[in-house]
DNA sequence: ACATTGACTTGTT
DNA sequence: CAACAAGCCAATG
C-alpha cells in the first residue's frame, strides 16, 4: 500500500512557513518529492541519496535529498535511515550524535546486513523501484 | 533581507 | 589515487 506522506499544509497560514511541530516533512519545492520517494523504499531495502535524488526529478543533487533530510523533524513517518550514501555507508553528521550509529542499527533491525568495513553491499540491498516488492536479485 | 552552512555525487585536474 | 569544484534548496543567525 503506498502510504503517500501526509502533508498537512496548515490551511490559511499566508506565509505557509516550516511548520515542523506535526512531526510531517515540509513542503517546499524539492523537499516532498523527496519525501514521496524516501517513503515508497520498502523495508529492508537501502536508496542512496543519489537514486532518491533521481526519483525525485532532482537527478544530481543528492545533496538536496540530504538538505531535506536533516529538516525532518523527530518521530517523522518518512524512513530516512534507508537512504544512505553511494559508498553504502551511513553519513555522520555535523549534530555530533550518534546517529549513524542509530541508523545502521534501524537497518540491521530490518534484516539489512553491514560489512565488517561498516559498509553495506549497495548491488545487494539497493531499491529497484522498477523490481517488484520483495524481489531479490 | 543577506550570508553561511549543511545527511551528497560526479567529473576534472 | 587524492583533492577540488560545481550543482542546488532550505534553515539559521
Amino acid at each position: 500500500m503506498t502510504r503517500a506522506v501526509r502533508v498537512s499544509q496548515a490551511p490559511g497560514t499566508g506565509r505557509g512557513r516550516r511548520d515542523q511541530s506535526s512531526a510531517g516533512p515540509v513542503s517546499g519545492r524539492t523537499h516532498s518529492p523527496i519525501y514521496a520517494v524516501v517513503a515508497r523504499i520498502p523495508r529492508g531495502r537501502v536508496a542512496t541519496y543519489g537514486q532518491v535524488a533521481v526519483l525525485a526529478g532532482l537527478a544530481g543533487q543528492a545533496r538536496l535529498v540530504g538538505y531535506a533530510l536533516h529538516a525532518l523533524p523527530e518521530g517523522t513517518r518518512v524512513p530516512w535511515h534507508r537512504v544512505v550514501n553511494a559508498e553504502g555507508r551511513t553519513s555522520p553528521r555535523s549534530d555530533g550524535m550518534g546517529h549513524e550509529r542509530l541508523q545502521q542499527l534501524m537497518l540491521e533491525r530490518e534484516g539489512v546486513r553491514f560489512s565488517r568495513d561498516g559498509a553495506l553491499p549497495l548491488s545487494r540491498y539497493r531499491w529497484n523501484p522498477r523490481g517488484r516488492p520483495g524481489e531479490e536479485p
